[in-house]
DNA sequence: TTGTACGCGTTATCAA
DNA sequence: TTGATAACGCGTACAA
């Protein structure tokens, strides 16, 4: 027996009742008398129906579900706690609301906008997470030109119509500047993540303000790429190089973890020749030796937040002209051990 | 004007035949002649006409999509290279196809068969990737039961009616070993992976017969559970108990790496006094001091063959009676600095 | 090749 | 206000 799944009409018909009364009853619409509206959930509870999830995506044009486009090199996305984090909590939101997540991971700028275009044209999903926010990034008018709404992680440098969902970055490069200048530094330097992102950009700027504020002189910055590669380069020159730091501030972990290695083989010592800090807290952070002071944030959360905002645009809640934005609590300062004074 | 996306009566219409007759040659079908196929074809273009994606998942009852339900705890995945690569290599056969991967992140076992059973429901995928796989995993039985197609990664331990798709560990580990045992260790001991995990135990039985391979006395075997904490715990046991190895075996990365911080508090040199091993070759990996000695699998050539497999499963090309298992060149070593003669 | 029923829930229209 | 009827979304499949 294959047992076909009862459908809207075997429950109109066991409850005496028309398809169109019974869509009433379940969706909790004005229309029935409550006695009609009881029958007709126990009708449906006793054949034991359940929406069609695809008739009712095309009846009412809607894909339940959201689309998050990674645009990362895979080798740069396993290396960072940030996803798998921001999914689950996107993830516990759309069980609630029986919404799917749609992933995409792409490897050229190219395939990020043809895959856009493909979530958008298939109608695959209702709205899009903007992560890695790019400068003058082309994703913004892409999705205004598609109208596909979305919500952006934190707030990009163009105009938007999109609603951000802000974790700031940077008081917690502050907080790190701070507690290495406390600890008498003054020779601090910085490896940055790559130009194109925002985030990137807000870790350097947060640096240099930060030690403008310190009042100190302007940290050397070298580029890094978030890559152990990228990492290890960027701190060879600076412990190679004229006026070595005294202490350098990482934007991210996996950078700031290579320069032990470097150090090592160049015989200085973390932390009494040299204090570093990371930035994500991967789970290796605390267990390197010496253990290293970092930052963190609640991806989870933001996870959370950007699904809720996101949903509520969608249902049309929030107004895309009065963009509001929803700002979670800062990174925080994870001291450890490779930090002291110099 | 909100420009109606047209459809195929519309098409239909333009080229004076009718949807019948579209659907065939859109779809390259037999019965239409070539001529009034190309004038189909024609209209189609002119007008600028795409299949709509939800009427032909309702008329077909197929959803086009493809799920992995993923059970690991967030931590752990953010550690781990495997899913970032596992899904970049799916989604390259995905993209052609114009199939989507749908994601699910559970954090318990209750939420996990939720996962399968609502995605089954819901209709939002043709077919799943069981990844993860663990001791009698009760998800073969679940997803039987709910008719879901599906490809293993690796063969699991009860009968099953789903293709594998095969890169085996044991071929890694048993040339860590090896190598181990060349240099002139005897006393190799093993961090394994978390218990319920097959791919957990297959490193542990590959480490034990490589072991009787190589003539040596049976190695410790602590237990880890994929974490850098841990490894840790593991570590600190191992060579501050009773007979301590001058070798150890790690079932991956993240461990082996925490090793490190273990033997440089405790006065133990890496690789003089002690060679260590990793699995997975993590970014970070040829960037620790020493650096680490690993082995490495295709993990994006794993998507690829597993994206490719379970669609065709699903198309009903691959008998599911006569399980047709794919094999990947097993993963290789990676050798570096954190190994050496005892 | 054509015509049309079908998949299934939503919603506008209309009668009671 | 309650509820029935029918159109709709759009492509597929089968009888004619």
């Amino acid at each position: 027996m294959t047992a076909r799944r009862p459908t809207i009409s075997d429950v109109a018909r066991h409850a005496g009742v028309s398809k169109g009364a019974v869509s009433f009853a379940l969706n909790g619409r004005a229309g029935v008398s409550s006695e009609t509206r009881q029958r007709i959930l126990d009708a449906a509870a006793e054949l034991g129906w359940s929406p069609n999830h695809r008739a009712r995506a095309l009846s009412t044009s809607r894909a339940f579900a959201l689309g998050l486009v990674v645009a990362r090199d895979p080798e740069l996305v396993g290396a960072d706690p940030f996803f798998p984090m921001f999914i689950a909590g996107v993830e516990k939101v759309l069980a609630e609301r029986d919404q799917a997540l749609v992933l995409q991971v792409v490897t050229s700028p190219a395939a990020e906008e043809a895959g856009y275009r493909r979530l958008a044209r298939d109608g695959r999903v209702d709205g899009v997470f903007l992560v890695d926010l790019r400068e003058a990034d082309p994703r913004i008018a892409l999705l205004e030109e598609i109208g596909l709404p979305a919500v952006t992680l934190n707030r990009p440098d163009v105009p938007t119509p999109f609603p951000a969902v802000i974790l700031d970055d940077r008081p917690g490069i502050a907080a790190e500047v701070r507690h290495l200048a406390g600890l008498g530094h003054t020779a601090i330097a910085h490896v940055s993540g790559p130009e194109p992102f925002l985030h990137a950009i807000a870790r350097s700027q947060a640096f240099a303000d930060a030690m403008a504020e310190a009042g100190l002189p302007p940290g050397r910055v070298e580029p890094g790429d978030f890559t152990a590669a990228g990492g290890r380069a960027a701190t060879h020159r600076l412990l190679t190089g004229p006026d070595r730091p005294t202490a350098i501030v990482y934007a991210n972990d996996v950078m700031a973890l290579s320069a032990i290695a470097v150090a090592a083989e160049l015989g200085v010592r973390i932390p009494d020749d040299l204090s570093i800090t990371g930035f994500d807290d991967t789970d290796l952070a605390g267990y390197v030796h010496p253990a290293l002071t970092t930052v963190r944030a609640d991806a989870r959360g933001w996870g959370e937040v950007a699904a809720r905002t996101l949903l509520a645009v969608i249902d049309g809640e929030i107004d895309e002209q009065q963009v509001a934005d929803t700002a979670l609590a800062p990174a925080e300062l994870i001291l450890r051990r490779s930090t002291s004074a110099p």
